[in-house]
RNA sequence: GUCCCCAUCGUCUAGAGGCCUAGGACAUCGCCCUUUCACGGCGGCAACGGGGGUUCGAAUCCCCCUGGGGACGCCA
């Protein structure tokens, strides 16, 4: 049979990385299959579902490349389908309709809770001959076996075993007649043909329920695989105060989605040593049965370090998309002087982020109005006139502009003033850039073009003498 | 509280009973390279939570404890 995976986001929130994780992991287990994965938006609660998030989820997955290979479907679409099978149920005398107000369970909960108890229906309607003289619109609940008990076999976790007294008559649909989402996964995955079941830890105490339900419709449960969740610094499950967790925060802050793929799929699974992985990497190793079954934190490092990679490892060229739309957002208007291939070349492997480059930039693009006050005390000596100076000569007559012609007339320089690069690169970087910090200078200087270099070597001769 | 899950350097992890004097990576520290910052190279610090078993032999298997996490909604 053809495998099958799903990723099924509720639009409640943002995709965060550790919904992308699991997503990655569904896809890239298909991938490997020569499966099908599949998106699926649970989006059954009116109130907390926002269009605005199932965009959300959807341009994220598209940003990181994570495409369904059917049509996505949406669970507010297939109410008709999960009426007819709760439908199903009560006739069967699988599930029943209760009555019971919601002060009451609210009631019976504190006192389970003092009890020390875990909180759980208590069957009052589960055996009502007739139903009761109430304005109440009831809901219905399923009719959990009382006795014995459920085995799950997951990939991950192996055989986990709850006793059926644990678990309680769950409500299949509310009293507005819609559906719940155990009743809607269940259905979902059984109409979609759903292989395999990759999910977040969180939801292997559901498994049972479910499993249950499965049962209730005489369906064989699919293959399950609970995933460690991603933990904040503080231990607890990743969430927004621990500050960055949507990936459409990871986008614009500039990372790139391979390499925040790569940091994701590093989390709780593994492959040898080995660090860096291509997405083609990915589905052609990515297996469960190298999946961690501890939880994972999340360290931002890491992830920089792993984006950094990333960058290193692709060429202006294949990325000059990107980079355009990129630079653009950061607000740099480039002229294609330089082109933006060869400044990504030249400064990629000293960026972690696309958001660090475009920083490392921008004082090719923007005017320099300041030096940066330490460096021009220590550089902008008396004496440095005059190295600028005899550079400014040189370069005017320097006409092709290319790194190499610029580096020699640099070493020339300071062969005449017997001085080391040490002592000429410092002030001229200095001068041409406002700050100490920049590629090789020579090449700095062919990014910059011989015009801007010219002028702002006579800028900086003209600071210096005036502050002399 | 009840149930379920988990447990190797600070972090991500390798490790399927002898290959472990526990390996790699990030971070950190030091050195080298060097015209700056990086990149890169070399090296250092750093872990099997505790206690019982099983075995000739345990990071690896079993039990208990401890610790952490998750679930317990007319949310998903």
């Amino acid at each position: 049979m053809k495998i099958r995976t799903r990723f099924a986001p509720s639009p409640t929130g943002y995709l965060h990385i550790g919904g992308a994780r699991t997503a990655l992991f569904n896809w890239l287990y298909a991938k490997k299959h020569q499966g099908d994965y599949m998106l699926r938006i649970e989006d059954t609660d009116k109130q907390r579902s926002k269009d605005e998030f199932t965009q959300d989820i959807l341009e994220s997955l598209a940003w990181l490349g994570i495409q369904s290979d059917i049509e996505p479907i949406y669970q507010s679409k297939r109410s008709a389908r999960y009426s007819a099978v709760i439908q199903q149920l009560l006739d069967e005398d699988k599930a029943y309709y209760c009555y019971c107000s919601k002060e009451r369970l609210d009631t019976l909960r504190e006192e389970q809770l003092k009890n020390k108890q875990k909180p759980r229906y208590d069957g009052t309607c589960r055996n009502l001959k007739a139903p009761p003289d109430s304005a109440i619109q009831p809901v219905v609940r399923l009719k959990n076996p009382e006795q014995g008990s459920v085995t799950i076999r997951d990939e991950i976790r192996g055989e986990v075993t709850v006793q059926n007294t644990e678990l309680d008559d769950l409500i299949l649909a509310r009293s507005n007649g819609s559906a719940t989402y155990h009743l809607t996964v269940v259905v979902d995955d059984i109409d979609l043909n759903i292989t395999h079941i990759i999910r977040g830890d969180d939801h292997l105490n559901n498994t049972f329920r479910q499993h249950n339900i499965f049962l209730a419709l005489n369906k064989k449960a699919p293959i399950y695989a609970h995933i460690p969740l991603i933990h904040g610094t503080d231990g607890k499950r990743l969430s927004k105060r621990h500050g960055a967790v949507s990936v459409n925060e990871y986008r614009k802050q500039g990372f790139l989605p391979d390499g925040l793929l790569n940091y994701l799929v590093r989390l709780g699974w593994s492959h040898g040593d080995q660090e860096i992985f291509t997405v083609k990497e990915m589905k052609e190793l990515f297996s469960l049965d190298a999946i961690q079954q501890s939880p994972a934190t999340f360290d931002i490092d890491k992830l920089l370090w792993v984006n950094q990679q990333h960058i290193k490892n692709i060429s202006g060229n294949e990325i000059r998309a990107t980079l355009e739309k990129y630079f653009d957002d950061f607000g740099i208007q480039t002229d294609g002087q330089p082109s933006l291939e060869d400044l990504y070349d030249a400064l990629k492997d000293r960026s972690k982020t696309l958001h660090e480059l475009c920083e490392s930039s921008e004082f090719i693009f923007k005017d320099v109005t300041e030096y940066e006050p330490k460096s021009a005390k220590k550089f902008f000596t008396p004496e440095s006139t005059e190295i600028l100076e005899i550079l400014k000569k040189k370069l005017t007559a320097t006409n092709e502009w290319l790194a190499e012609n610029i580096h020699t007339q640099i070493k020339l320089t300071a062969d005449e003033l017997n001085l080391k690069m040490g002592k000429v690169a410092p002030p001229l970087r200095l001068a041409v850039t406002g700050g100490a910090n920049s590629p090789s200078i020579d090449l700095t200087l062919e990014l910059l073009g011989k015009e801007k270099t010219l002028s702002r070597i006579e800028q900086a001769i003209e600071y210096i003498v005036a502050t002399g």
